[in-house]
DNA sequence: ATTATTGTAACTAAAACGGTTACAGTAAAT
DNA sequence: ATTTACTGTAACCGTTTTAGTTACAATAAT
């Protein structure tokens, strides 16, 4: 089981868009190429990224461009932005059995460690922004 | 988009096999009962449990039974002996495309800080043992 | 033998995802 | 004003994964 590769797709086209906005004219096809996958599904991330600030979207004419400054983009804030988890990472849903000693206590016991490794998980990717990615390939390209 | 039940699940099974064992029977029924799922499902758990070495289970009499000391057993290690993420919890999967600068560089940009995001959740399950979580369970009992 | 239970295969239904087609709406260029 | 290119979005599909369920052979105790 893994998480939706939204995250990784979103990651790649915010990239696209902060290092060759002034160079290319960053449609969904171009960015779909890059990214290899069917330009519907960049559609639907710029959808998501626009919602969230990041970008702006020329509609007609075409290409995005970024609304936000890179740096003030966590990993976080991408995830949070195209849905990859919604509450908890956890399954927690199960219906236990009220009537069972363990059943009837397990919530308060589990729940908790769950979250904060959740919690632990998203703190990492608040600890990293775009602008740290995009400053580490533009030193490669 | 939420990782499996199975971790809860098995973690409510070993909980009832620890707590009761010496009490009751603990049959697929009978835990089945307690989670309130189907009792093959708890079969299928206690299978991997088994696997794992974290519990004895009695075939034509019936009955679950601890293998392992409640302490050597973490969240983490159930968690893997469920198989709840296979390797990576994000989906780098992609194929980006190799003749585009930030295609070309993605991978070796983006993986290492997801790579440590899911350390980081991973090493918060491992600092929780199956132990606690009994010995906090019998002071609500 | 009878009974209760495990171990496991097989099938089903539901959910989530990404892939794809299609097309109306929009903006720029000519 | 028409053409062109692109966005926005709905609709549908195939795949995969999950849990639920039925069924039944194998096993062990009574």
């Amino acid at each position: 089981m893994k998480i939706t590769s939204r995250l990784t797709v979103a990651v790649h086209t915010l990239l696209l868009v902060s290092v060759f906005e002034n160079k290319y004219k960053l449609t969904s096809d171009f960015i779909a190429s890059s990214v290899n996958v069917n330009p519907v599904v960049i559609r639907r991330t710029l959808q998501k990224l626009k919602a969230a600030g990041f970008v702006n979207i020329k509609p007609g004419s075409g290409g995005a461009a970024m609304a936000k400054d890179v740096d003030k983009i966590t990993l976080y804030d991408i995830y949070t932005a195209v849905d990859c988890v919604e509450g908890s990472l956890f399954n927690f849903h199960e219906n236990p059995n009220p009537d069972c000693p363990v059943g009837r206590n397990i919530h308060s016991v589990l729940d908790g460690y769950l979250h904060t490794a959740q919690t632990a998980m998203e703190d990492e990717l608040k600890s990293v922004t775009l602008g740290d990615l995009v400053r580490q390939l533009n030193k490669k390209i």
